[in-house]
DNA sequence: AAAAAAAGAATGAACGTTCATTTTTATCAT
DNA sequence: ATGATAAAAATGAACGTTCATTCTTTTTTT
C-alpha cells in the first residue's frame, strides 16, 4: 500500500476511535492510550498527527461537522423555493442524524459541553450558513416567520438532535411516520400562516 | 448556629460548587480538590456526605431535577384546560431556565453526556410525569396531535434548552418578544388545528 | 545511507480516595 | 448548668493509580 494512503488510514482510524470512545465515555474519561489501542497505533504516534489531545478532539469536531453539513446541503441549490429548499435540507439532516448517528452524537456532545475550544465551535457554526441564508430569503418573501435564526433553529433543526439521542438511548424508535410528523411540526412552527 | 444547619449548609455548598465547576469544565475536568476548595471544605469531608465523585454528581443531578420540576408544576393543577395547563407549565419552565440558568445548564449537560448513571437519568425522567399526563389528556380530547410524547417534548420543551444555552454563550439575548414567539412556535407545533 | 515514522518504555504531574489526627458536637452524671 | 467523656465531623497529608506527553530506540520509507 502507498505510504501516503497508510498515513491517511492511520489518521482516520484515530479520528474514528476518538468519536466512538468519546461518545461512550466522554472526553476526559477517554485516555490517549485507549484511542491508540483502538486505532492499532502507539500512543506516541498520535503526536505525529496531532499536537495534543485537545487538538485531536478539536480537529475531529471540525471534520465531522464539515462532513455533516456537506451531506446536508449536497442536493440543495438556491433556485429552489424556500419551502422546497427547507424540506430538502431538513430531510437530509434527519437522514444524516439517523444513519450516521455516531457522528451526530459526537457533535451533540461537543455542542453541549465545554469539551472543545470556543474557536473550533465558531468554526463549526460557519458551515450552516446556507440554511441561515435560506431563512433570510424566506423572511423577506414573507414565507418564514420574522424570528431570530436562533429561534428558527431551536424549533426546526435542533429537535432532531433530541430525537436522535432518545433513539440512541433506546427510549423509543423513530420510524417513517414519526419522521413525517417531525417534519410537519418543524415546518409548522417556522412558516407563516396564509 | 445549630449543628444540623451547618451540615446542611456544607452539603449545599458542595452541590452548588459541583454545579458551577461542572458547568465550566465538565465532570472529569473538575477535581474533587477544586470542589472542596470552592465549598470551603477539606477534600476528605466530601466523603462524609457522598460515597464518591460519581455519587456526588448523581445526587446533584437528581436534586436539581427535582427543584426544576417542582418549580415547573407549582402553579399547575389538573382542573385547567389542556391549553391553559400547557401554557402555564411551558412558561414556568421558560422562566426557570432563564432565571436559574446555572441549574438548567447543568441538567442539559447531564442529559447530553455519559456523565451520570442511567439509573439516575431514569429517576430524573419520572419527575416530568404531570406534563406527560396532560399531553395524554390532550390527545384523547383531540386538542394535542396524536404523536409520541418524545416528539411533543422535542418540539415544545426541548427548544428552550437550546435557546438557554445560546443565550448563556452570549450568542443572542432572549427578550419578552422572543419568548412569546417561542411559546407560539411550541404550541403551534403540538396543537391540533381546528 | 539519510530521513521520517512508529514504537514501547519512562516521566512527572494530577487525581480520587484513604489514613491518622484534631476539632467540634452531643450525652449525661453530678 | 457544668465538666467529663464519648461520638461524630472535619482536616491535611499521604497513597496508589492513571494519564498525557516525551524520550530513546527500532523500523520503515525515500
Amino acid at each position: 500500500m502507498a505510504k501516503l494512503q497508510k498515513s491517511i488510514d492511520k489518521r482516520n482510524a484515530l479520528v474514528t476511535a476518538t468519536i466512538e470512545l468519546v461518545n461512550n465515555s466522554g472526553f476526559h474519561a477517554t485516555p490517549m492510550s485507549k484511542i491508540a489501542k483502538m486505532a492499532n497505533v502507539s500512543p506516541a504516534t498520535i503526536y505525529i498527527y496531532f499536537e495534543n489531545k485537545q487538538d485531536l478532539v478539536n480537529k475531529t469536531y471540525i471534520e465531522v461537522k464539515a462532513k455533516y453539513t456537506k451531506y446536508a446541503f449536497a442536493t440543495y441549490n438556491t433556485t429552489l423555493s424556500v419551502e422546497e429548499g427547507f424540506e430538502l435540507i431538513w430531510k437530509r439532516i434527519a437522514d444524516y442524524k439517523l444513519k450516521e448517528c455516531e457522528n451526530a452524537m459526537f457533535l451533540a456532545q461537543c455542542d453541549n459541553t465545554p469539551m472543545i475550544d470556543e474557536t473550533s465551535r465558531q468554526e463549526g457554526i460557519k458551515h450552516l450558513q446556507p440554511l441561515l441564508d435560506l431563512w433570510d430569503r424566506g423572511k423577506t418573501e414573507g414565507v418564514i416567520k420574522p424570528m431570530s435564526n436562533y429561534l428558527l433553529y431551536a424549533y426546526s433543526i435542533n429537535p432532531l438532535s433530541f430525537l436522535m439521542m432518545s433513539q440512541k438511548r433506546g427510549a423509543f424508535t423513530l420510524d417513517k411516520t414519526h419522521l413525517e410528523d417531525a417534519y410537519q411540526s418543524a415546518w409548522t412552527s417556522i412558516k407563516v400562516f396564509k
